[in-house]
DNA sequence: TATGAATGAGTATTCATTCAT
DNA sequence: GATGAATGAATACTCATTCAT
């Protein structure tokens, strides 16, 4: 292990002027850190949380064992680390304000809300919802982490929407704007089944949120 | 993970009065197994599998360290043991069989699994789902069983409620029969809100499911 | 190591009847505790607070890396355990009340100070206050147990003698009552000096101690 | 353990002026170098040997964690580094051929040493006895060091002047020449005190030496 | 020379499990 | 059957030291 060279170590040959810092390669952290957080991401959806090993996880990156300490202080840090980077940038467009003019409430949430559901089935983002619920009892520091930058952001806006296609007459039930959690519910559900219930037959967690949606919303 | 059969168990049969006997007494003993269950069902709940240890569970139980193991060889077969004792008593009666003649699908539902709601929330079945959940990806089997006794069933039943439902005119919507889940995904999204988004501001998880029986039948 | 028999194994056969609490020999825990904590105080003065691990110290009192935290949660708990256990009954009793009618102050503390040295020296008493010193930087825990237990009540003791040798004309000297420490810093000066400076050549820390109450008291 | 020669020792020799020459700087190297050492030692005094980290060293003194290890080997070499030098430059001018014709012991003692007791008090030489007495069992060889360039000369001169004094009819008792240590044990006492017994209230080291030279020299 | 990222041996602590009483 | 003292494998975390830049 030591002196072993990591994975990739042409680096900063293509690159015009890879500015370094005074001290070792910039460019080398940067790549430790992002091998670090990927080989705890898998570490974390095969073992859970309190069964992943920070061993397993140096060696999955290739790293000695106290490496990871230091980009993360310890195995909750790293845990936080792994959510915030796959919970960074998908914070859905599903922002009233870009609804276009016209746009209908209904369309507006296919538009915006199909493209992240099928991020989510492609491992990754579901992946996460889905740690989050199983760790979640034993770790409530990370349910927080989620819900301010994932749950609660989202609700607000669906908040907002729902308001706005009930006074444009555009629901088809009374769905009240206390309850736009009626409209996730099916992805949280297809979150469970995918990844616990039948994971040999995952169901198409978009198909499933469309059919919600022409449930309550006229076309 | 064996299902490890406790040393007696022909315990209820022969007994004539509930008193108690002399020597090893077999009251005793299923007194005890019924003390350590309870003791487990509650450590697992408050701390998941990985956090409960053995030890909380006999003080809970006010047994010794090493009387768990008479009954279970390891803590993989009790939290097993617990699991399987609660579902098997937790069976749902919803029975497409038992609609009474003239009944609407929508009020059979109403009518039948209301009940079973509330008892969802007042901890209970919620709470074994939700161990279900948190624990499923570590213990597969408990997946398995859950899904035998209580999950599938119920779907089967839902399913041909709904094809009742559309047959008689009383679906608003295109709800497919493919689709029963829409029906029950309001349910697991409050188990999830009530046992980890927002314990603070619990749902009520039956006007949450009626909310979404309106969506879809008729009144 | 597993089920290895403890050093003295024939304990219960020659006592009339070693009465036992339910469960697993109480003889044996004494006996397991007892020891512990005197492996720990070899280790510790061998190698320091620091510098000592909890392995060695069970490995030297021939039980499991665990048995120790059976008695002792933390390792700073092993360590006031020890000095606890080494201070009890040290509490010398150089007690002014203790002096008798007519029994002059420099005799009483011949009396009774000297035979304590005696034990100081023969590895004990000496050798904690050595390891108070040497670890009470990093461990100002210690420190406090150690004042409490020993070096304040005796302070008090010294305060009220001295007083008393003033007022009956047998102070040499004007040694004053907020002075005491006078009396006893030829102590601490043995204590270093065997335990430090010169261990080859150990001061007779009694004789010190007497050659310095001739400097104060009267004969 | 190693005296461990740093690269370049000929720092101050050549130098005609205290500037800056270029490159390599012999200059820069010294100042690091002193740097180092002083950090060390604050970081020693207040964490004792273990608990001090090299890292922190380093930070103390901004530079590279790797900087030290060009001066100093090893942890060890860098705490001997630090203790020689300050013990070097702490050498005690109580010579007894000092002594001006006439000059009482009690006189000269009061003049020589005393000024080094208020030395003592402003952080320095009593923070390096202190650090001898806590490392010492650790580090024999500091113990070595101690002794040959401080502490056994002083006792040497004490040994004359206690001869010369007990000679001259200056001696109010008995003091034996064997036993000058009860001279200088109100001193230990005190950084015993004052470094740990009790910070709060700290003694006056030059009262406590002064009152315990009233008892032992004619004024 | 100086830097600081990376290394990995070392350690306190936990806890499922065993077994003598 | 029950007890609880004892066991020891497993694991998060620390930090002196190395070495490529």
């Amino acid at each position: 292990m030591r002196g072993s060279p990591p994975k990739k170590t042409q680096p900063a040959k293509t690159r015009p002027l890879p500015q370094r810092t005074r001290g070792p390669s910039v460019e080398k952290t940067a790549q430790t850190r992002r091998a670090i957080v990927s080989a705890a991401l898998a570490e974390f959806l095969e073992k859970g949380f309190a069964n992943a090993t920070m061993d397993a996880v140096a060696r999955r990156a290739d790293v000695a064992k106290g490496t990871p300490y230091r980009y993360f202080p310890t195995k909750e840090a790293l845990f936080e680390g792994v959510v915030r980077q796959e919970i960074a940038g998908a914070l859905v467009e599903v922002n009233a304000a870009n609804r276009a003019p016209g746009e209908k409430v209904g369309a507006f949430l296919r538009r915006t809300m199909l493209p992240a559901m099928r991020v989510v089935e492609r491992q990754g983002r579901g992946a996460i919802a889905r740690l989050v619920l199983t760790e979640g009892v034993r770790f409530p520091a990370l349910v927080e982490i989620y819900r301010r930058a994932m749950f609660d952001p989202l609700l607000d806006e669906l908040r907002k929407l729902v308001k706005s296609a009930r006074d444009e007459g555009e629901l088809k039930t009374d769905l009240r704007v206390e309850r736009p959690q009626l409209l996730i519910a099916p992805i949280w559900y297809g979150i469970i089944h995918n990844g616990l219930l039948d994971r040999s037959q995952p169901l198409d967690i978009g198909d499933l949120f469309e059919a919600n949606l022409d449930l309550l919303f006229e076309r």
